[in-house]
DNA sequence: GAAATATGTCACAACAATGTGACATCAATC
DNA sequence: GATTGATGTCACATTGTTGTGACATATTTC
């Protein structure tokens, strides 16, 4: 397997979790040595931009296939939270990463027109479903959005736990997910 | 007002974000200098521990209130999620640092019986309410523990972005939240 | 205003993390 | 079996972080 991807896997999950964390931990999780990160990332900051793109890219690919696979608007958002699931860690450290300028401007990581556009046109479909009466307009389109992230993320948390049979995961947080924003 | 409480307010804010971040960026958000930080805690792993207790102490203490002010288990629920609203960032910082063992071990954190204990003690209200039907025994109590705590990081998400007006955050999580989990 | 208390500034040693060079080792390929 | 490519090991300079001592400067209390 491709040795700089799996260095990036691991730096996701590890930095996700630690973004102070030192590149030795990293290199631990891939049972490679420190060197030979090194000559695949000469700089921390390097790996970091890799992974965003990484995970930029992963991302953008699920929802452009979660949105293209129907015309129904509400099928629609179904997919992308399952789009968004299927991504991962990798969706929950990307939106930590680009909501947090300050930790973005110290590694130099360049302000990202693509995912804002990316990202606004995911979130155009709230006010619509909204105008078509299919959920209520009592509530704000904001909330709606913390939601979705934040159900992702409770979704990891939930297959990491194994408290929780795989098989029924999805669902639930569909479930959970439709409900909470107010429909049906 | 007490120094000591001021950074320990500041430490819970700033190693939050980052659990690495240096002792520096803590004295700063204090307007006091890190020598003076030190001069209230020797060591980082003490200012991390009084860190814990505050948050425990504080998260202990809406709890009991929460659960004190009435006897309808239904409404106990309600209360708790505000009560863990109220605690904001605690809230989150402590759920966050406890189910981390690998930090705690690093941080010589001892294990907390008060914590799990109380915790359970929460968390059994849910299978109660489960078997009164007033929620749908088909819902996870893992899944609808996981919600709740992310329902409180949520909102104090929505607090801080601005984009939602402050006097209805409350009320939309509850509604949210109690229809994640199947109620109503 | 003198004494006590809290805080700031500076310097410093100890340690951890980073990035790199030099060379060894191993496996695959020719 | 010699060569190449990928990796490991070690050493090193550099930089960031930590904890502490010595002393200066307010600020409060008597």
């Amino acid at each position: 397997m491709d040795t700089r991807q799996k260095i990036i896997d691991a730096a996701i999950i590890v930095l996700n979790e630690d973004f102070s964390s030192p590149l030795d931990k990293i290199a631990e999780r891939t049972d490679l040595s420190r060197r030979t990160l090194h000559r695949y990332f000469t700089d921390r900051a390097e790996l970091i931009e890799a992974c965003r793109e990484d995970m930029l890219r992963t991302w953008q690919a699920a929802m452009l296939q979660a949105c293209g696979s129907t015309e129904d608007p509400l099928l629609q958002l179904e997919q992308m939270l399952y789009a968004g699931i299927d991504c991962g860690v990798r969706y929950i450290f990307l939106h930590k990463l680009l909501s947090q300028p300050e930790a973005n401007k110290a590694t130099g990581i360049p302000q990202n027109t693509t995912y804002e556009t990316t990202r606004d046109n995911w979130f155009q479909l709230i006010p619509a479903l909204q105008r078509r009466q299919l959920i209520s307009e009592q509530v704000n389109a904001a909330w709606i959005r913390l939601l979705f992230i934040q159900m992702i993320s409770v979704t990891v948390q939930a297959y990491q736990s194994g408290d929780i049979a795989q098989n029924d995961i999805k669902q639930l947080a569909w479930y959970s997910f439709r409900r909470s924003i107010g429909m049906e």
